[in-house]
DNA sequence: GGATCTCATGTTTTT
DNA sequence: CATGAGATCC
């Protein structure tokens, strides 16, 4: 049977598994989304199930597309009616075909995402005169957030401290906001489900029935409310087959909780457990490194990972005075692995915050070399986008007043603050949204209103625009109705300002016209809710030959030849403000983990001696986490040593040459209440290592490399135990290379 | 109503 | 340092 060829044992008892509940824990590298797609064809193809009684669940839309291109391959075609899709789309979904039995909202519902949930924070914060001075409205939001992730709804919210009461009031608003712009945000999608399912017996019963096997993806990252769905949608059947691993789980902080596979485990007591251990991704020598790393973090089941990849490379520790060094010292390896045939494509870069990439960019930038920077600024999230899109949302929904309050001035058109104030109290007094309201007012010209001439005339230009597009919107496809919005408002001249920005912003607009055409079968509320529900406009451009630089978080699923992790530092990662909480460090111990875990064959590390942080420079400690690797994995020094000194010693790191005397002038504000960090005196006085104080190359030195041939040395300087050596090969040009990685010869 | 200044703030981000 | 939100000024 093909669909079972190339699998190992342990891959086959899962795909082939018999009904019931199954948890498959799956190391990184073992090929999960393999057995998951294989499952899917087995069942169709081998067990008979049809793809309509079959539900597989995924976090992120690439995954929800990967596989379903997987299982189509296998199978010779799309199998027809499956369930398959991301929570989110997959409740939506749901929630649209039992809209009727939804009280609060029609089947049009808008989806809100994070920009508009501030908005509407933000206004609910405004309604209810809270002063926001004492705490972030974000925080509220977050607290919202978490609630309905355990589906805690406003009224069941319960307050028991200052902030929970705050928060309680404002989740009650927030809530009666979203409600009036029939719009839920995405925490509502999975939370209304679950709660339609409870109290809909007959629809839960309908569902419980369908889906006969249910499948689901990174099981470590689902919360309480996607919990609660797929235990209620596997009640009757009871085939539910899980893939997930609690050492890869990075997403905490957004309610993902690895203690669902202990739940499942407890919930389903008959659940079969299979272990997917073997590695087909890293060498040896990484796998090791990785597993010593996750190895320190406490209860947690061990997995016996292996590979059949005997030895490999080192992992390199690479050593940098700064950022700028950091950057310059990765892209001299790229180099130099370029050389020795290794593509840069294959290289990536990972990195804990997104603020890391500029210095990286700097450097590539500055060597004229073409990088990949995947995340930074979410395509739809950018303002000129947001802009657009909520023209759109106003013509499809003029119940939808946060876009509302987006466009009404943008760009200006003479509507200014207290002619809103005007109107929106006005449109309040009739109980109208404030889109309806201004429809209203075109709609019948001797309605009675309180504007001014000027107001009014301000008001009716644009309400009548508004109105022609609903009119448009019903005739003529997206792409269309954009193009006349757009020249309507003559958004160009808006954006472009002639700067690179504005001509970026313009282009912006440009690929997403670009999308809208496409999309040209479908009908404008479909066309939103893509725009809702997918993350981004798909980052393809896999064709360039580039490096790619990364967050450590969006590395996951990812996999490249080599790898490379900066900014190994206590305080970026782990980062600072996980320092105080053992279960926060343990998860930024899982986010080295993952990054670990992405290399196929090379692993590279960085730390530096210093590092610019808010405009300061300041001493930095090698990352705990590096100490946790075996030395004999690894090559480039004992970070334990430079641990121990870089704490007692902190100061002896300053570089007199590079670190400027430090005025008055310059020095910042002082630091908040921060504890001071703890920087305790070791008991035992470690030997020190011995630091390179002289360096082993000099100018004029007669030196060999496999590469490059003969050279003849520039300048050689010190990087604490390590030397870079500027070297010029002739007819090849001047190369700095890290003395101990060179492998450079002497001649003479 | 719009431009300009000041001050606080500073992780990660599947949908 | 760099960015964004709110206040203030024109």
């Amino acid at each position: 049977m093909e669909i079972l060829s190339d699998l190992n044992p342990a891959q086959r008892t899962a795909v082939t598994a018999p009904d019931g509940p199954i948890l498959v824990l799956a190391g990184p590298g073992s090929g999960k989304t393999r057995v998951l797609t294989q499952r899917i064809a087995y069942l169709i193809r081998e067990a008979g199930i049809e793809p309509w009684h079959m539900m597989a669940v995924t976090f992120t839309n690439k995954a929800a597309r990967e596989m379903a291109s997987r299982v189509s391959l296998i199978l010779g075609g799309n199998p027809q009616g499956i369930t398959l899709g991301t929570f989110h789309a997959t409740c939506v979904r749901l929630l649209r075909r039992e809209s009727s039995s939804l009280s609060k909202y029609d089947s049009n519902f808008l989806i809100f995402d994070t920009d508009d949930q501030r908005r509407v924070v933000a206004k609910a914060i405004a309604d209810l005169n809270i002063d926001t001075s004492r705490f972030q409205p974000v925080r509220i939001l977050n607290n919202i957030s978490k609630a309905k992730n355990e589906i805690v709804t406003a009224d069941r919210y319960s307050a028991y401290n200052y902030i929970s009461e705050v928060t309680r009031r404002v989740y009650q608003r927030y809530q009666e906001i979203l409600i009036a712009n029939n719009a839920m945000d995405f925490d509502d999608l999975l939370m209304n489900t679950v709660l339609l399912l409870d109290e809909q017996p007959t629809i839960l019963e309908r569902y419980q029935r369908r889906y006969e096997h249910i499948l689901v993806d990174e099981f470590q990252d689902t919360n309480t409310v996607q919990y609660e769905l797929l235990t209620r949608l596997a009640a009757f059947h009871g085939n539910i087959f899980v893939v997930g691993d609690a050492d890869q789980s990075i997403y905490r902080w957004r309610g993902a909780d690895f203690r669902n596979i202990k739940r499942f485990q407890d919930h389903f007591t008959n659940s079969q457990l299979i272990l997917l251990e073997q590695n087909y991704r890293s060498t040896q020598n990484i796998l090791d490194a990785a597993k010593a790393v996750i190895r320190q973090n406490h209860d947690r089941v061990d997995k016996e990972l292996f590979t059949d990849r005997t030895g490999g490379e080192l992992v390199k520790i690479i050593e940098a005075y700064n950022e700028s060094d950091e950057a310059n010292a990765v892209l001299d390896i790229i180099t130099a692995l370029e050389n020795q045939g290794i593509s840069p494509g294959s290289c990536a870069i990972m990195y804990r915050t997104n603020a890391q990439s500029r210095v990286l960019e700097d450097a590539f930038i500055r060597a004229d070399k073409d990088y990949r920077l995947v995340g930074a600024t979410r395509f739809y999230s950018r303002r000129e986008i947001k802009d657009l899109i909520s023209y759109l949302r106003v013509v499809y929904s003029s119940t939808d007043s946060v876009s509302f309050a987006r466009i009404i001035n943008t760009p200006t058109r003479g509507i200014g603050r207290k002619t809103l104030d005007l109107f929106y109290a006005w449109a309040d007094q009739h109980h109208w949204q404030p889109g309806e309201a201004i429809l209203a007012l075109v709609a019948d010209s001797d309605l009675q209103h309180p504007f001014s001439a000027r107001a009014y005339s301000a008001l009716t230009h644009f309400g009548k625009k508004l109105s022609a597009w609903v009119e448009l919107s019903k005739q003529i496809t997206v792409g269309d109705l954009l193009d006349s919005i757009l020249a309507a408002i003559d958004f160009r001249t808006y954006l472009d300002d002639g700067t690179e920005v504005g001509q970026d912003r313009w282009a912006n607009i440009m690929q997403l016209r670009g999308v809208a055409v496409e999309y040209e079968e479908h009908d404008l509320g479909q066309f939103l809710e893509q725009v809702a529900l997918v993350s981004d406009v798909d980052n393809l451009e896999d064709s360039a030959d580039v490096p790619t630089l990364l967050t450590l978080h969006s590395a996951k699923g990812l996999e490249f030849p080599v790898v490379f992790i900066i900014g190994l530092v206590d305080g970026t990662l782990p980062h600072n403000r996980s320092l105080s909480d053992g279960e926060e460090i343990a998860e930024e111990r899982r986010l080295f983990y993952v990054g670990l875990t992405r290399a196929k064959e090379r692993v590279y590390l960085s730390y530096t001696f210093r590092r610019t942080s808010y405009g300061e420079s300041e001493v930095t400690v090698p990352s705990r986490f590096l100490s946790d690797i075996p030395l004999d994995l690894v090559a480039g020094g004992d970070v334990r040593h430079r641990r121990q000194q870089t704490v007692t010693k902190a100061s002896s790191w300053d570089w007199p040459a590079s670190s400027s005397p430090r005025t008055p002038e310059t020095r910042s504000r002082p630091r908040k209440q921060l504890p001071e960090p703890n920087l305790r005196t070791p008991r035992t006085e470690r030997p020190r290592t011995p630091i390179l104080t002289e360096a082993k190359y000099k100018s004029g030195q007669n030196v060999h490399h496999s590469k490059f041939g003969d050279g003849t040395v520039i300048e050689s300087k010190l990087t604490g135990s390590d030397e870079e050596v500027s070297v010029a090969f002739p007819g090849i040009g001047v190369k700095k290379l890290v003395a101990s990685m060179a492998k450079l010869e002497m001649k003479d």
